[in-house]
RNA sequence: GCGGGGAUCGCCUAGCCUGGUAGGGCGCCGGGUUGCUAACCCGGUGCGCUCUGCGCUCGGGGGUUCAAAUCCCCCUCCCCGCGCCA
């Protein structure tokens, strides 16, 4: 959410903004805004001017009745002014929700670095790593190769829960948390906490890290509960320190997140329709940093480059997009993508998301920071995958598969797999 | 699920019965005093506005009243005990 002040006194710099966006409806928004705002300040003072007014009375009521005088007068005009009063609440009220939900509605500054362009053809490569393997056989999807080692089963997950979730078996389980030990200690040695948050929040919670549109295409209610699965770990760090403030001196905050999420809208999958590139459950270790404003920008590269690190790690190749304002969305002032390298697909995909959301986040939660007593200050908020499995498993499935049809383990992960170096059909062991 | 107790300006707490400017302690900030960074004294310490001033703020909403933290009704959340339970 962006500050009313700086609607108010500098409108210019938004719509600038907003051009770059290329968004109009939002600068038509925008104008809406400043004009709900004068009108709800203008109502405001009207009515403090006659809650003023029946204080003073309230008090000379008092002071009469303490001196034995009548107050039959007094009376009389403070009947009027509940009813004026009322109707000037009705006006500020939904005034105050329109310039609220107006604010909700308009994107965050962009950092000057982000390139314009229409979508997400238009991301700009920023770096590459790596050279993609070049292989003398056909690789399987991951779905048929993961069925021919029987390390999943899609078509007994559909039939208890639908398509868009799977049983990993066997050794793809072990190759799952391999990642994910891999991913969160490697975190941890960078001096990140460890998180293991609620898998559930109730709305007004929800309400503070998510669009409003999200409720009705992403997440999972629970039947009869105010409570809604996570959609990623960075919704419950986000919403952690909501209406608190946090002493500066703790600042900053870094967590790692361990989470299992869960997402209605899975869309379309391009090529390998059946299989795990976008599901309905998957695991991730999220990156999640409160930080001072003057810091947000280290920290964005910090968190890329701790992303940049575990699929070098992995050896997987990989290049990084700086996200386009076609393609940025609402919240980030500026977004990296990690692309990683997907052979079968001959072609870069997203594995890693990373956002500096800067004071946007924060004002919309409440979430301050600063001494008790003295100044105040919106933290910046940063947020990054550190690894999603489904995504982080094809990228090793395909990388890794040799022509027999096993898939090799990446060096790192072999520690946290009991130093298997192959993962085979059973009965190859 | 049943019963009980709670929610007050960052934290702790008074006020509620009996309606009339929400008081104190801790912490923090500023100033004073002091041999001293201790103790002590003074002021400040939520939000909003058209800001010398005013308004709002006692979990949320409604009601009674000239006036509600206080009285009445509804709701939410938290805690404790019992029940159920991995």
């Amino acid at each position: 959410m962006l500050d009313i002040r700086l609607v108010r006194e500098s409108p210019d710099v938004i719509r600038r903004d907003l051009a770059k966006r290329n968004a109009p409806e939002k600068a038509k928004l925008l104008d809406d805004v400043i004009r709900w705002d004068a009108d709800w300040r203008k109502a405001l003072a009207e009515a403090d001017r006659l809650r003023r007014r029946r204080n003073e009375i309230t008090r000379d009521i008092a002071d009469a009745k303490k001196a034995g005088k009548s107050t039959e007068k007094l009376r009389k005009e403070a009947a009027t002014l509940p009813k004026e009063i009322d109707a000037l609440d009705a006006k500020t009220d939904e005034l105050a929700e329109k310039v609220r939900g107006g604010l909700l509605r308009l994107p965050n500054l962009l950092h000057e670095s982000v390139p314009v362009g229409k979508d997400d053809t238009e991301n700009v490569e920023v770096a590459r790593w790596g050279t993609p393997r070049r292989v003398d056989f056909e690789l399987k999807s991951h779905s048929d190769l993961l069925e021919a080692l029987r390390l999943a089963d899609f078509d007994r997950a559909r039939k208890i829960a639908g398509a868009g979730f799977v049983y990993l078996l066997g050794d793809l389980v072990r190759l799952d948390q391999a990642l994910l030990a891999f991913a969160l200690n490697y975190m941890v040695k960078q001096g990140f906490t460890a998180v293991f948050p609620p898998f559930m929040m109730r709305r007004d919670a929800y309400e503070g890290v998510v669009d409003l549109g999200d409720f009705e295409t992403v997440m999972y209610k629970i039947d009869g509960e105010d409570l809604f699965l996570i959609a990623t770990s960075e919704h419950p760090m986000g919403a952690m320190y909501m209406d608190e403030i946090i002493d500066e001196a703790d600042l900053p905050i870094a967590l790692a997140g361990l989470s299992t999420q869960f997402r209605r809208e899975i869309g379309g999958h391009g090529v390998d329709t059946k299989g795990f590139f976008r599901m309905h459950q998957f695991n991730k270790i999220e990156q999640f940093v409160f930080c001072r404003p003057e810091d947000s920008w280290t920290w964005h590269e910090k968190l890329r480059a701790n992303g940049e690190a575990i699929y070098r790690a992995l050896e997987i190749p990989y290049r990084v997009v700086n996200v386009c304002t076609g393609d940025i969305g609402t919240v980030a002032a500026k977004k990296y993508d990690i692309e990683g390298w997907f052979p079968r697909q001959n072609a870069y995909r997203e594995v890693i998301s990373c956002s500096n959301c800067t004071d946007y986040q924060a004002r919309r939660l409440n979430t301050r920071a600063g001494k008790v007593g003295g100044e105040k200050f919106f933290p910046h908020t940063l947020n990054s995958t550190a690894m999603a499995t489904s995504r982080g498993l094809v990228a090793v499935l395909e990388n890794y598969q040799e022509s027999d049809g096993s898939v090799g383990v990446p060096k790192v992960l072999r520690p946290y797999m009991g130093g298997q170096d192959v993962i085979r059909a059973p009965g190859h062991h």
